[in-house]
DNA sequence: TTACATAAAGTAACTTTGTAACAAAATAGC
DNA sequence: GCTATTTTGTTACAAAGTTACTTTATGTAA
């Protein structure tokens, strides 16, 4: 607890207990949550609080926003030395079909993508859907 | 319009007045267009008509959807002899963060993804974002 | 330590998007 | 022309995201 204390800090966020719940929880989660998921795991809190705790996580590069395809907006921790608040890790997201789970292949970087003459690139989301490792091994 | 027509009734959907005045709206377009945007142009019709044939269109193949991160779902019709509506075609698609416009580049298909084991990959989504090449020659 | 300024959290409400249920109209086949 | 099926209109609803305003908490400086 006292390591997301300084974390906070060191991201220039007030460590309030409501933050440093937030920020556990998902820790402790190796899937990507959405507001609702977050809004039925801390039902003390309001839903425009996780709202707002999210946006200010999102904004000091803490967590970043996936848009996985399925309409709600998931968000997941960055990895230390991650520098999401300045640019975007292009790393790949994988939706499973199966168990539903979104989460973060932070290795798997997005390839290079050739564009037309004329565009300029200067973001890139890949999302993959399947069959993820718990779901495919039974 | 006749071509329209047989379009539609090639993919096995009624050539409806309305059906085909959409299509024909789509066709004219080089670029995605959201539920919103047909609502917009088309002020005699319904929404709720609009949604449905969209449907229609999707269950046939002749439009697919496009999740381009702007939270709306956005639809184009899809390449001639593509069959979207057996497995999707894995193109990528381009947000310009300019004029806000997504277009599908039909040539540039989505490179294969190595995936962790375990792992099985049914679907991809790759969406890039920056500066369409109208946007960026001025 | 009190008082003030600022930041965070609570409350309520609104918008947009997507969707479903059911009725009315149009169309195709007999 | 009549009936069955499709298509369209109408209404209504739920979820997600967002804003505006209020209350509470926190930090800081007199």
């Amino acid at each position: 607890m006292k390591e997301i204390e300084s974390t906070l800090q060191n991201k220039g966020i007030r460590p309030t207990a409501m933050r440093m719940l937030i920020y556990k929880f998902m820790a402790e989660k190796n899937s990507a949550q959405g507001l609702s998921d977050l809004e039925l795991a801390f039902t003390k809190a309001d839903r425009t609080t996780v709202y707002r705790t999210l946006k200010t996580f999102e904004e000091k590069g803490v967590v970043h926003q996936i848009d996985d395809g399925t309409g709600v907006l998931k968000y997941a921790l960055c990895e230390p030395g991650c520098r999401c608040d300045i640019e975007r890790d292009l790393h790949l997201h994988f939706h499973c079909n199966s168990c539903d789970k979104t989460i973060c292949l932070t290795e798997h970087k997005i390839p290079h993508i050739n564009l037309p003459d004329g565009f300029i690139a200067e973001d890139a989301n890949l999302v993959v859907k399947g069959i993820c490792d718990s779901c495919s091994t039974y």
